[in-house]
DNA sequence: AAGGCTCACAACCGCTTTTTA
DNA sequence: TTAAAAAGCGGTTGTGAGCCT
């Protein structure tokens, strides 16, 4: 037996809204606001309207602040990055622009957007809709892509933390490929070294970060990177740039002096390459439900400046993760 | 002027997820 | 704990406006 539909289908308007029945909406929700129940409303409102079809209307055209009209440049950017890491989520890429609705949204990129960027960049449309799950069982290094510089998707904020989204850099997904620094030291493998990666380290392991002080590659540029990793870090405790506040901090890999205990980072003088955040000395298996969470960092915080965490809910010592960029 | 076509966007449908009793 | 209801979400469709022939 199926659901029990959630309104007399023959008994309720279809179709285009009418001004008067718009008002007639506004009017009830702001005086009476939805009651937190969209299917009673419509009766309460004096409108012939399923609920789901009230809902829809007021959160995509009456609510107040809803942008209408013309995209912003840096809204299609914005939009873009999204799109080719998490794919078609539209809620998730519209809590990103304030006004802008998931309809909205989605109704841009289908019609403009997706067209103005086909002969940009055919790999963003081949984007994977959700995050594979790999679990227990990555790709094989020798899949790992080839090397793509990074340095056109981070840019450096003034107050030394990066923000990721902002440049023309088109990724096409995150992957989630290794789940503990050793493997990924015992490989020695170089095409791994030498691609795009995001790799969040745990606590107090200080990503990207050089123990010299340098701290070089936090400024981001004015010094050649032969690795393109990047890291995140819950306190930047190497770096003399400590944040107190337990923002995440994202630097660039490739660092000066090479770094030691317990975080492995910077450039490694005994193999000569160069690599990001991790703890070597521990292996423990990632805790798949953190996966969804780092994600969702990724996601609602990758426009801000500030990377705030979620500590109780996204982060245990000792676990890490690595998100590869291709 | 009329018909056909394309495009943009509002709205719907149905599935999934969350909430509630 | 469970099942039903409600809300959320994304894909798809319907419709009107504008353009072209």
């Amino acid at each position: 037996m199926g659901r029990a539909p959630c309104c007399d289908k023959a008994n309720v308007k279809k179709g285009p809204w009418s001004p008067e029945e718009d008002s007639k909406l506004k009017e009830y929700i702001e005086k009476y606001g939805t009651g937190g129940n969209w299917i009673a409303l419509p009766q309460k409102a004096g409108l012939k309207r399923c609920g789901k079809s009230c809902r829809l209307r007021w959160l995509n055209y009456l609510r107040p602040n809803i942008k209408h009209g013309e995209f912003s440049e840096n809204e299609d950017k914005i939009i873009c990055s999204l799109f080719a890491s998490i794919g078609s989520r539209w809620s998730i890429i519209a809590a990103q622009l304030p006004g802008r609705t998931d309809n909205d949204i989605k109704n841009y990129w289908n019609t403009k957007l997706k067209k103005k960027l086909l002969g940009m960049s055919p790999n963003l449309l081949h984007h994977q809709k959700k995050l594979p799950s790999y679990n227990n069982n990555p790709p094989p290094l020798h899949q790992t892509p080839t090397s793509q510089s990074f340095s056109s998707l981070f840019s450096c904020s003034n107050n030394n933390y990066y923000t990721p989204f902002k440049s023309s850099f088109e990724p096409t997904s995150f992957l989630p490929i290794l789940t503990n620094t050793t493997s990924l030291l015992e490989t020695q493998d170089q095409t791994l070294f030498s691609s795009n990666y995001l790799m969040f380290g745990g606590d107090n392991q200080a990503s990207c970060s050089s123990s010299d002080g340098s701290c070089t590659q936090i400024s981001y540029g004015g010094r050649e990177m032969k690795q393109q990793g990047m890291g995140f870090a819950q306190s930047y405790i190497s770096s003399g740039l400590e944040d107190h506040n337990q923002k995440f901090m994202l630097g660039y890999g490739g660092g000066g002096g090479g770094d030691h205990n317990p975080t492995v980072c910077g450039e490694d003088n005994s193999s000569g390459y160069n690599f990001v955040g991790g703890d070597h000395q521990i292996q423990n298996p990632v805790v798949y439900d953190q996966l969804e969470d780092i994600k969702q960092l990724i996601i609602t915080n990758g426009c801000n400046n500030n990377f705030l965490f979620d500590e109780n809910k996204t982060h245990q010592q000792d676990q890490k993760l690595m998100y590869y960029y291709y």
